[in-house]
DNA sequence: TACGGTGGTGGAAACGTTTTCTGGGGAAGC
DNA sequence: GCTTCCCCAGAAAACGTTTCCACCACCGTA
């Protein structure tokens, strides 16, 4: 019998490729649709939905639908049936990054990812840059898109904007930095005292110079770190001391230069906190071209690959990125479950990993 | 004039966070309709979709349309607008690669970002972790949720599976690996190119025992590096010897182990080509762990952060990921834009970056 | 035998949007 | 002044699905 004939389909030639004379414009080719399958198992339309949502049915007309879906190839719009389906659930989430292209969030997203595969979840990721006009046209265009929930780590500094679509049934957690102007779930990693035992740990080695580099300071990782470096230091008893104080680092190349002011000052520091990966990166190519790696102690925050492997190996406070990112799936599927407590806010604990840089002793 | 009461709606009280007495139920809140704006603006439904889809309209309607738009936050819903919209376009594609983890991938979804973004074009995406059947998986429930097109980085062996949902107008563009029983669209690397170009490097030092540190041969850039590399060797008339290639390598430890044990065996390699970028981390570990990294040279393939900083300084052969997945995208597009000729295939080069331990001298 | 309950079927409405179609109003042309 | 044409507003159908509802057949029980 000829299905494809029977109801007017393109014709289902899979290994057709190329046998269409040369020239003719492709066709479009429509898709089978439940319409399709209920004429081909000579059943109503509602049965073959029935069916195709696993509720019971007569077991004779099941097997006709089942059949027919196989002859037609028939796939269901997952869309169409979010816009009809009482809880309008779409199985699919919203993912907003500084950078998905960065080491760590694409750790974050990878953990997510991995959680939200048991559910048949898929998402969509972008990129916000560090710029919160562009975070929230993301935003925007994923509740558009009628995610369930949204994961983000937001650039801005005010998501009450959000307030609307939360209102609208749509989950937010967000990972790596806290929402302001709107409460909801957060899971961040521990910033605060990672940098404390950074500090400490240069300390007990006898470094009173220790130099802070930090990323803007408008994004919340960088302030805390650079809070927790300031408060660790003055309870040491040690001044700050501003010279030794870069911030507003953007990326491994601003690092590069501004470690190679501090080793040029008259009073250079005799250890560095490097307060994110692209920085620690930048700070060992200069103390390494400076050739003074063996004796400015370095401490990294977030680790990086081949940190083990150069000379001396790298110090560094290690951040959990993938387990961030399965904490912050597991409290938007709670959510999407029905939970509805107030906020929770989780913190991921950091690792010191002592390798050598850390563990140059201070000029005491 | 109360809005909300008016149209029933849950009442926009954008401040009014925590003001419901505690403990009821957050009310499902209905989103605000093309239905609502028409009502609010005193017009039909079709002035309403026309405004808001920028046709032209009577502008003192078009005034009215947009300030109820403003009022009720409005915002359309794509899905609902792609299921009934001409073209079936929904701005959306689908994204697969092996790992979202690994910072190639990442680096690729990256690029493919740059260029989606500019066209309002959001992107799943999902890791196949190099499983042919989750990869099926994958790519079944993004053309279920009516990607306009979709982007792999195949696992599989087999993509004949994809024909269907092509014909049915679904662009597609592989990236890294090219599709077999399926002719598509692809953008890769200089693979055997590059991999060239490392053993020669070698050779001209005067190496003649060269390693290769392989991938799981299944996999196709795994395979054409150990094509290319055999391929070099014999043309420069030295024999492969079975006991200097290791293959299968799935990650760091793996490396680090199968160096170990070239390096342990009677007749070691004086040079190492690892054709990956967790290959080569691994094989510096374990020529540090031996304390042979000035002795045993090694090519990589890929870049790695920090190769500069190691000692020596890790020679690569270094690939351009976010090049492409710009390339992917923009053939994707020129799809989607409606082009219509034959498939295109793209081969990014690659560049050796010398740094040191490529330039080790063989024991010539 | 009559009756209410049960389980499953098919028809039809609905989700939020775009698009086709019909019709009215005004401008232009005779 | 009348016709023709064009522009655009509004009504209604359609996209592919789920859900509501009416209905039927069958079972067990009174």
């Amino acid at each position: 019998m000829d299905v494809a004939a029977a109801l007017r389909l393109p014709g289902g030639d899979a290994a057709g490729e190329g046998r269409r004379p040369g020239g003719d414009v492709p066709e479009p080719g429509r898709r089978p649709t439940m319409k399709d399958v209920a004429v081909l198992a000579g059943v109503s339309l509602s049965t073959v939905s029935r069916v195709v949502n696993g509720e019971n049915a007569r077991p004779d007309l099941a097997d006709r639908v089942q059949h027919a879906v196989g002859m037609l190839g028939y796939r269901r719009d997952v869309t169409a049936s979010t816009l009809r389906r009482a809880d309008r659930m779409s199985a699919s989430i919203g993912l907003v990054v500084a950078d998905v292209g960065n080491p760590f969030f694409a750790a974050v997203l990878r953990g997510v990812e991995d959680v939200a595969r048991e559910r048949g979840v898929l998402g969509f990721t972008g990129s916000s840059d560090e710029d919160p006009q562009r975070e929230r046209e993301l935003a925007h265009a994923l509740v558009g898109r009628r995610v369930d929930g949204l994961i983000m780590a937001p650039a801005g500094d005010d998501h009450s904007y959000l307030l609307r679509d939360r209102k609208a049934g749509v989950a937010m957690v967000f990972v790596d930095r806290p929402p302001r102007y709107l409460d909801a779930d957060v899971v961040l990693s521990d910033n605060a005292g990672g940098t404390a035992v950074a500090v400490g740990h240069l300390r007990r080695r006898g470094h009173r110079r220790i130099a802070f580099l930090g990323d803007r300071e408008r994004l919340y990782t960088a302030g805390e770190r650079l809070r927790a470096y300031r408060e660790t230091l003055i309870a040491a008893g040690i001044p700050i001391e501003p010279a030794l104080v870069r911030l507003g680092l953007d990326g491994v190349d601003a690092a590069v230069e501004a470690t190679r002011a501090l080793l040029a000052a008259a009073a250079p520091p005799t250890a560095i906190v490097a307060a994110q990966n692209l920085l620690t990166v930048g700070a060992v190519h200069a103390l390494r071209a400076a050739g003074r790696q063996h004796e400015v102690a370095l401490v990294g925050f977030d680790d990086v690959p081949l940190a083990a492997a150069v000379d001396p190996g790298i110090t560094v406070v290690a951040q959990n990125p993938v387990e961030m990112g399965r904490r912050a799936a597991e409290l938007l599927f709670s959510r999407l479950d029905g939970h509805a407590g107030p906020s929770r806010s989780l913190v991921v604990p950091t690792e010191l990993i002592p390798r050598g840089s850390g563990e140059l002793p201070g000029t005491a």
